[in-house]
DNA sequence: TATGAATGAGGATTCATTCAT
DNA sequence: CATGAATGAATCCTCATTCAT
């Protein structure tokens, strides 16, 4: 099953029932210190809610704040500034997944195996997680965060392209397929997971889309493609 | 008559310059009045500069009026609010859009030309266009402007995705493709232009792509892939 | 009858059904250029009604212009500026009060005939037209206009204060009464009157006040006391 | 472990300073930091002195602030915003005349008591301070805050008619008094008063007027006619 | 470390006034 | 005279950031 795969790693954040997403209220009950590491992380996650659902510049440290249970001092007490916050949200959320990559045992699968691995692998651990609003906001805030498109690229982005680039080629080797395309525009293996992520940002409210079987669909008709080729 | 003698007397106590009326200085313009619809337009323009620079709640209308030559003032003529600029730049970018769509004679055209077609049309008018920034504002701010996902939906995305399902139908009526993959997910279709847009903005700078390389190959295997089956 | 004295010249703006006020809506339809004295009227008249409802200076001249039926520059030909408006304004309305003053036969009349037409020429001239906004306008904005204040002053308040006086002190003369406290505060014959307008617009909401029945109990206390000190 | 070693890199390009995060400088104030209750109080204060001088409209919160001697954002810490600062004013200096009301020992005093106790506290208490300037405030601007008016309608002015009317029952009932005119019309004991706040606020300048003697003056007038009915 | 009141630069919006038509 | 689009100074309010406690 490639579904058990690098499991451990991945799950780090808690797998958000995804209802629970809009429903964090601001506790200001019995307000008993937490430990500061917790705190880091409640900030994050507030921040993640926060800029999700405001954009960055929208997004106010108040609000942050608010949400983590924390003074807004002590925000500041963590991270330099705002763009230092998303920075470091989006390092931490999807940092791991880097690290799956780097270990994903592509070379020796079918080509099709190690696809659906792949898709497997998006779905679970970032469309069915808060992942799917950090893509989004990498996407939405990219181009005013020249850093972060610059790590997302080195660290995911080119990563992916090499590994799926050399399991192709592999494939081909072995005779699985016969056609260069996806040795050319590796993105296409993808294309459909960015527009699913788009799409549920946007228009999930008028017409829900079914990831998995977009997902499935799609490989089955690049496969077969590839394969007739072939 | 009392009622004209005391006429001469009102410009008395001239004493406080009161906060009732603050003095404004005249201020001349060697420019040209442009005609008005011509400054809206110079309007938007500038507007559609600013807010894909700099997204739309870090964009300044002060930048805004500058870039279009007018006063703060004028936008204001023009537009109710930044938010409505803001709407009104995507409408009247993506409207004629939405005309061609329906124009388009696609009833009889084999499916692959039709596809082409509009991929053609989407290269042409969108990605080798400043629309493509509108697209990618869309895809950025949408889900902060819910009337905003409300009209591309109806006006763009589900007319869209029924000609595309009612050509894909007729495709298998007339027997040149067997699969149903594109009724159900008629976004396969785009998925690619969706992402080619994400990465154009993000990554371009590292990593130029070939849309329209990159179009044909998905058609190719697409097609490829719906012979097959049929 | 001291009910018909003076009316022809006071009655000058039309006693509005005092329902009317705030009724009037921007007329657009069928534009015949009013002559130009008239469009003065109309301004006056719609600055009136925004002054009254807004202040001076939350009084927008946008809504005058639209209120009068004009261009907003319209204004500017008929009036200096913003102030200077308001100030014609108040001479307007308050002018003919002053004619009348003057030719009040005063003399020869018993005080309390004499009170009783003063308070009734209040009643209906002032309290019982648009002037008793334009009064309320003067106590309000009164100190920030101080020349508004002055000629209000000179021309209406030092001119009636003198003729009470006169009229008091002949009255003592003749022995009608004995007390000079209106020699001293002849403001204490009209103070309910202004009462009267300072309640009518903050609390006749919750407590109508009629006006009518208050002066006339204010009149028989007044002379009471003083035929009683007598 | 591939998650620490992108940490190194993060802070590569920072070539856009971008609009998302634009420089803040940091100010040193040698100013020693009042205590919150303290610094509230001065905005109340300043406030008070900046709207009667210009009215709410006119008064600008940068004056309010440097008058305060705070900064311009300190006054949004403790007031949500001009009009609510505006509610607060009234209510602050108006609310402890409330209470005075409610304890006054009307009862049991001779009437005439009574009103020279109420006019005595009136003198003293509002015209005799900044009071005097609140009332004025309400009344000029009441009408533009109906809310204001109702809540000084209920606290203030319904309970003091109420009290007034009380107290001249009785002394009608002792036989003091004969007349019910007070008790249709209480307004007319505190009428001098309003006339005297307006007549003080606009023409003081020209003719001072003497409240104390003139409340005096207006009580014996009142109540020679009261007992004369009697 | 944590706090949260205070700061003040920044930016959206308003509106009196001008002026070309 | 009349118009109303254009202007831009003025002002309210926001919010990232600081710092005394």
């Amino acid at each position: 099953m490639t579904k058990t795969a690098s499991k451990a790693q991945l799950s780090q954040q808690p797998a958000t029932p995804a209802r629970t997403v809009r429903a964090r209220v601001a506790k200001k009950s019995p307000k008993r210190r937490k430990p500061s590491p917790v705190r880091r992380e409640a900030i994050l996650a507030a921040a993640l809610d926060e800029f999700a659902t405001n954009g960055f510049a929208a997004a106010r440290l108040d609000d942050v704040a608010r949400r983590a249970g924390v003074a807004k001092g002590t925000i500041y007490v963590h991270f330099r500034d705002k763009e230092t916050l998303f920075e470091e949200l989006v390092r931490s959320s999807l940092g791991p997944l880097m690290a799956a990559l780097e270990e994903a045992p592509a070379g020796d699968l079918p080509l099709r195996l190690f696809a659906e691995r792949l898709i497997e692998i998006f779905v679970r651990e970032i469309f069915g997680t808060r992942r799917k609003d950090v893509v989004r906001l990498v996407i939405s805030e990219g181009p005013r965060f020249p850093a972060l498109a610059a790590i997302y690229y080195r660290e995911v982005i080119s990563r992916a392209v090499t590994v799926v680039r050399a399991a192709v080629q592999r494939a081909i080797q072995r005779g699985e397929i016969n056609s260069d395309a996806l040795v050319r525009f590796p993105q296409l293996l993808v294309a459909p997971g960015i527009m699913a992520v788009v799409w549920d940002a946007l228009f999930s409210r008028f017409d829900l889309l079914d990831v998995q079987a977009l997902m499935r669909t799609h490989l089955d008709l690049l496969f077969a493609a590839l394969e007739r080729k072939a």
